[in-house]
DNA sequence: TTCGCTACTCTGTGTCGCTGAGTACGAGTA
DNA sequence: TACTCGTACTCAGCGACACAGAGTAGCGAA
């Protein structure tokens, strides 16, 4: 999906994993292929801990250690109140970016296609 | 706006420029302020003009000195093919992003709020 | 024992937008 | 003349983030 992706979900990978968290608690394994069944089948499991480990730094996400039937301890993260409303800020930001580039959109329509 | 906005600018900056000037030839600080009308107040010059070197290294648009009433030379920059396309993959890019979003964003709309 | 899946960690790299300062030109004003 | 103001572009350095790629570790099945 190009590297124009990359550079896109800079900023909004952080806001879909704590939209992902906001529905239920989870551990990055489980996020990594939530979010490849959802479609971004390309990214990196690495990427996904580096960003939870930082979402845990900033206090947005508690943790529990839980066993695995298969394989090392989880890190099970889940939202708390600082998250939810850096979740809200986010979709402020994305709401507000959105709307801002399809008004740029619309007139251009008719030139690409 | 957050310092949100700036990681999510990442990436979508550079389609909103491209965007911008498939409409019409423009130049730097003539883009800068058409930004800012359109809400992106706190764009930073600097950025636009980094960015406009960028995408002209790359063969996306093409240059002309124009003399200006006021001021130094203008470089105006106009989209030729390879930026078409370059726009094109873009706006792929984009409604796959943001359709991937909106899936996540759903579920979640009972949460936030 | 080896393979494969689960689950997490870590170091280094490139890209991008921001900061902040600087250069340069012209017109109006004191 | 000297000053300021608006136009127009340049540049060095910084921080944040996703990716590349390799490593560690536990468990079950062939």
């Amino acid at each position: 999906m190009a590297k124009q992706m990359t550079e896109m979900l800079k900023g909004t990978l952080e806001g879909i994993v704590l939209a992902l968290l906001s529905d239920q608690p989870a551990y990055g394994y489980e996020i990594t292929a939530r979010l490849r069944e959802q479609g971004f089948a390309d990214i990196v499991e690495g990427t996904i801990y580096a960003l939870l480990v930082r979402i845990e730094q900033r206090g947005l996400v508690d943790i529990s250690k839980v066993p695995s039937e298969k394989g090392p301890p989880r890190k099970v993260y889940s939202l708390n109140a600082a998250g939810r409303e850096h979740l809200a800020e986010f979709w402020s930001s994305w709401t507000f970016l959105t709307e801002r580039i399809e008004g740029i959109r619309r007139p251009t329509i008719e030139g690409e296609k």
